[in-house]
DNA sequence: TGCACATTTGGCTAAACTTACAAATGTTCC
DNA sequence: GGAACATTTGTAAGTTTAGCCAAATGTGCA
């Protein structure tokens, strides 16, 4: 694989690694039913550190699928791309596809 | 969060951290291009030892997104899932929004 | 059986990721 | 200015992941 390829799919793993992680996974869904969230209100769902909730932000402002919007005190976060949605569908349908195989390997 | 929701996100986090690594991209768009691929081949194309290709094959498996097939001393190994072709589309908006944006900072 | 080849697994190291606490920064309001 | 609150950042510890080499396992064939 020669570089330019490599740089392709690193920049593409970047983005999907940024969804990788559960909490993460969750703020992505809280942020698509509600429109957006400030910091507090997702660490008091989320039930983790503030410090933690925040840099999953980071993380995933980074990659540029949410946008961050100062507001006071207080930082509203909302989805910048909806088609992240997407995954889970997929996820769900594999998910599927793996507990049919293993029904069918005990029988 | 409750360890039920918990649960659901860690499910789905650990199908999409499957395909969060450049090496396992490459791996998904070659089989979705080609049909399916032995090991020696894709460790031929990508470059690296086959040892650690095998590793990356055996995540991807796990996830359930490849399937495994031995045919002789060989194993072959093609998409069980399309779908997750999608995730290249999304992530390739995610991109090039990233991009617009930035060229917006500049001006 | 024994050699050649394909693949996986054990063991190890280095790098990356996750998390919490504490401290720093920024904002509002008195 | 100073207290109260929201958020981010520095730091350190613990965990996971990625990579390679070497060894083990499995297959085909002389």
């Amino acid at each position: 694989m020669n570089s330019k390829t490599q740089a392709k799919y690193e920049a593409r793993a970047k983005i999907i690694k940024a969804m990788a992680h559960p909490t993460r996974l969750f703020i992505v869904d809280e942020l698509a039913q509600r429109g957006e969230r400030c910091v507090c209100e997702l660490t008091e769902m989320i039930g983790a550190d503030m410090s933690t909730v925040s840099r999953h932000l980071a993380v995933l402002k980074e990659a540029g699928i949410i946008a961050d919007d100062k507001r006071g005190a207080q930082v509203y976060y909302q989805l910048r791309v909806r088609c992240v949605l997407n995954f889970f569908e997929c996820v769900e349908s594999v998910m599927q596809n793996n507990s049919r195989e293993r029904a069918k390997v005990l029988n």
